[in-house]
RNA sequence: GGUGGAGUGGCCGAGAGGCGAGGCAGCGGCCUGCAAAGCCGUAUACGUGGGUUCGAAUCCCAUCUCCACCUCCA
């Protein structure tokens, strides 16, 4: 069974061919570091990010790269209105998001290129273009010219006669109310320091020319696929592979696109300004309970987000953690390189396989947890240890291993230390109530156990003794 | 106007011609001193109207509603 995976472009499953044998390069349209992140940025992030391991799991070397546009319009405004330095503004969301991508587990990318980082890339693909005839220079900014190039709208299908007209510029400088600038020459109103020389005269680059110029500097002419949220469609991704292709190159292979999140049916989105941020929610629910929210729907349809949604996720994840916290203390748990080889079973595989089936690879995991539940219960420790490592092989692929060391302890964000000084003195407690129980006073075990309860400690009893854990919220 | 997507049980969500994914919530039961967790059971779902078929949530026609992109957006 081979990878098959939703191509934007040609809107049909195909199989993932790579270029190169055993190796994968994708280019992932970052943050625009303007403002803070909401978990919408981070849905997107989480489907890649799957994407990526699961490539990896089937054998892939993978080479993603994921840039951050440190520099545009609406950067330099609310820099400006902020009387923030605009690179200051920029890096300080840049970090923020930064740390919101490592909060739920996302991968840190091969590479992570910034546009300033990249000016002499973008000025050669811009004179690349000028050269060949399909930009031209209008008052120190340079125009692509999409009436000169045949393949314009060829990603979404979009004929230019039948858009809406553009209001993104005057249409004074430009022969086209679709030409886009490569290059927008400096207004007065802007910092020298958002300003670089050119054979234009100084300016700064636009907004899409930057992705074409580095997918090209560290994937190469043409790579595996390239991916983004659905509102890049167009006019970012079908500028991008134009100017791309008209500069003489091949380009993304394969197009991928993730859904919005959405809020009563409506898209979440900076300008609506309903996102909800990430920092909002993750003071209210675990990370790992967010990731597995934004993972659980398939990443190309739309996830309705409600109040409920955490709480569903959150109650998952306690299920998933339950299981292999006792499981492991009755069997053993499995060291991380057995759980990153494991088999894994078919109808996983074949979910996943099948453009990542999220849902009905989590349905799978559900079974196998189910079915190890049961096997705990009769005592059938052989079963127990097979659902165990099942899964936590399959829950590894979606970067939600509760065994994996970014999740253990995360519910206090204590220390090692600090959580074997606890286990010493709630264990204390824990044989004080055993030995209530054994001597059937029931008020003076309830009331142990209630005082636990209250510092947010929940007992369970089970048949070989009681144990502990930290209540799922806080 | 152009392009694309969606309507599935209380909720979230898979599936895509024939055995009713999975989760959450609810209800009944088992277990438990009581809980919690866990396990078992439990829903006559597929926007509407036609049609094709032995058989349709899945195919065809029509129709309604919603969303998005075409301006910044994951």
């Amino acid at each position: 069974m081979t990878l098959r995976l939703y191509d934007t472009a040609t809107r049909e499953e195909r199989d993932f061919v790579p270029m190169t044998a055993g190796k994968a390069g994708i280019y992932l349209c970052g943050p625009t570091v303007q403002s803070a992140p909401h978990v919408g940025h981070l849905r997107s992030a989480v489907a890649f990010d799957v994407l990526q391991r699961w490539l990896e799991r089937s054998g892939y070397a993978v080479t993603l790269v994921r840039n951050v546009t440190d520099i545009d319009d609406k950067t330099l405004a609310k820099a400006a209105d902020a009387g923030w330095e605009w690179w200051a503004w920029a890096l300080r969301y840049e970090r923020e998001f930064q740390a919101a991508y490592a909060a739920v587990g996302v991968k840190a990318p091969a590479a992570e290129p910034r546009a300033t980082g990249h000016i002499p890339e973008i000025l050669g693909m811009i004179e690349r273009l000028v050269a060949n005839g399909h930009a031209y220079e209008q008052g120190g900014s340079v125009y692509f010219d999409v009436r000169s190039f045949v393949g314009y709208g060829a990603l979404t299908r979009q004929a230019l006669d039948d858009l809406s007209p553009a209001q993104d510029a005057p249409l004074e400088d430009k022969r086209d109310t679709h030409d886009f600038a490569l290059w927008k020459a400096r207004k007065d109103d802007e910092p020298a320091t958002a300003s670089w020389d050119s054979p234009w005269g100084p300016g700064r680059p636009g907004w899409h020319i930057e992705c074409s110029a580095m997918a090209h500097r560290y994937l190469g002419e043409e790579f595996d696929i390239h991916g983004g949220g659905l509102d890049l469609r167009f006019p970012h991704h079908e500028n991008e592979q134009a100017q791309s292709r008209a500069a003489g190159y091949g380009f993304a292979r394969l197009w991928m696109h993730s859904a919005w999140v959405t809020q009563s049916g409506a898209k979440m989105s900076k300008s609506l300004g309903n996102g909800l941020l990430v920092s909002e929610v993750l003071a209210e629910h675990e990370p790992a309970a967010l990731r597995l929210a934004l993972a659980a729907v398939h990443y190309r349809s739309m996830l309705e987000y409600s109040p409920s949604t955490l709480d569903e996720a959150s109650a998952q994840w306690a299920r998933f953690q339950g299981f292999v916290a006792r499981a492991s203390e009755k069997v053993g748990a499995p060291s991380a390189a057995t759980v990153a080889t494991a088999e894994l079973p078919a109808a996983f595989v074949e979910a996943m396989d099948d453009d990542l089936g999220v849902p009905r690879a989590l349905a799978v995991i559900h079974e196998t947890v189910r079915a190890g539940n049961a096997a705990l219960t009769a005592g059938d420790d052989a079963a127990v240890a097979a659902a165990l490592l099942a899964a936590r092989s399959m829950l590894d692929v979606l970067g939600l291993d509760p065994g994996a060391p970014e999740w253990a302890g995360e519910k206090a964000g204590a220390s090692d230390a600090a959580m074997g000084a606890l286990d010493f003195l709630v264990k204390a407690d824990i044989e004080a109530r055993a030995a209530a129980r054994a001597a059937k006073d029931w008020a003076t075990a309830d009331a142990i156990r209630d005082r636990l309860a209250g510092a947010g400690i929940v007992i369970s009893d089970g048949a070989d003794g009681a144990r502990w854990s930290l209540a799922s919220e806080s």
